[in-house]
DNA sequence: CGATTCCTTGAGGCATCTCAAGGCAAGTGG
DNA sequence: CCACTTGCCTTGAGATGCCTCAAGGAATCG
């Protein structure tokens, strides 16, 4: 069974933030400013002006490690934080009724996670660690607490709009693209997130397994590992396990966008 | 070509706002409160309290009318307001790059669309009247500026949020369900919401067509008609082109379901 | 070293798509 | 008032893309 990972009991990965509140120092090494922060134009503060900046500056989100394999909240769980991924990468999931996982979005560095839970104070979803990794823990109720003029509601709204958003390209990948269209779309996403955080855009590694990419894509794993290896006889990738360069990216992207160009001229 | 209704000129579309404002009486038959609101239970106000409920009656939403066929808003346009539907039903839908168009909601009285807009100060989607409709247009602004307390941010936070956790089970639905799963998952849906506002849980009228739900759905128009069709061989359905009256709706809860059953007893 | 996990590849089957034809209802024009 | 068009739906037949089942290899771990 795989599944061992995900039954890891609850108590012990919450007891990070009762370490957080015991640091004494009044600007704890886990306490820092969103100003300071390298993440700081992919993050919350993007976009931000002086005083917007220094009020969230004034907030001094805790900080939080996930190892690998760790769940950082779990479906279903009361729902406080919203969460920043720091390093590292995470997965959102969905457990279905039959005890399969549905995988609904890859988060990275920059990226935030746990918006789902505040239209029923739980969280929809549960976020698990695929590395090793640390994420800023931002208290929901501080970001509305602190919504004089309107500060609060645009960064949380903003947020939360620009996940409808992506949910919905994704609802548009799985309603209208095939197997290749798909691998595709998935990879070039990847592609850009990476070159948007200074790594390369053309070789990474992918922290997820083929099942996780499949249950993401809506394919299944047999077919995401054929899908790559078609990739590679057509010289658009060289792959090896999980360590994937881009060979012809222009080509990729024609992939992802055949049929709607065929479609078009049509 | 059927694509005359889309291209209506967007100024005649968008001109139901100056009509508002030149109706002099302060409290203008288009500007009605919502605590008087037959759809108060279902709509923004629901669980709210006294103080919030007055807040939201001293907005004022304007009213507007869309006929059957018209936008009420195109993708890209610039985003000012939330949209509340009173009466009738819409569609939410992307353009493809091929032209083609993805479904990526149905909206009815009582539920609110616009909200993929905040991201980028602009319509990430497009909604169109499936019937004669009437909505509340609610302006974004003013309900972030009555952001004192929290009031404005839980409001459209909670919305959003709701929002995200609905297109998380449509991921879901078109990751991993087939054909007639998918289209009793819908049906079922459909019939809940009706049943919600008063109407029958078990007849009703389709206000889409079968091209609309299958792109909704992520099939094809002839696959949904043959699902149809198999409903009704089943005897779960009777279907007279767009009425539908369930027969069994336990059988159809038990075929959404089927595989998720199957598979947890395996 | 055996057990386990993850990945790849093959073969066959099936669900869904594609293409095509025809029916029905409503609207339109002669 | 009838012929014709148009939009929407249904159904069939054939093609195909993806899934399922199965086997085996490679890397990792205790």
């Amino acid at each position: 069974m795989s599944t061992a990972i995900l039954e890891a009991p609850v108590s012990q990965i919450q007891n990070v933030p009762a370490r957080q509140t015991m640091n004494s120092a009044p600007e704890s090494p886990l306490k820092k400013l969103c100003s300071n922060c390298h993440l700081r134009d992919l993050c919350l503060p993007a976009g931000m002006t002086g005083s917007d900046m220094s009020r969230l500056d004034g907030l001094m989100f805790g900080r939080r490690k996930v190892k690998a394999g760790q769940a950082l909240y779990h479906e279903g769980e009361r729902f406080q934080f919203i969460y920043a991924v720091r390093s590292g990468t995470f997965k959102s999931s969905l457990t279905l009724v039959d005890g399969r996982e549905q995988v609904s979005g890859f988060h990275m560095a920059g990226e935030q996670m746990g918006l789902d839970g505040v239209a029923q104070g739980k969280h929809a979803s549960s976020a698990t660690a695929l590395e090793d990794t640390e994420v800023c823990a931002i208290p929901y109720a501080h970001l509305t607490d602190l919504a004089e003029g309107n500060f609060g509601t645009h960064v949380v709204s903003r947020l939360m709009s620009r996940e409808i958003v992506r949910e919905h390209s994704l609802m548009l990948l799985l309603g209208s693209m095939n197997a290749e269209e798909r691998l595709a779309a998935f990879l070039l996403n990847l592609s850009q997130r990476l070159k948007a955080r200074g790594y390369s855009a053309s070789e990474f590694h992918l922290r997820m397994s083929r099942a996780e990419i499949g249950s993401y894509l809506g394919m299944t794993l047999e077919t995401v590992s054929r899908t790559f290896s078609a990739f590679q006889q057509q010289h658009l990738l060289e792959v090896d396990k999980r360590h994937i360069r881009i060979i012809d990216l222009d080509g990729l992207t024609r992939l992802r966008d055949a049929r709607a160009l065929r479609d078009a001229s049509a």
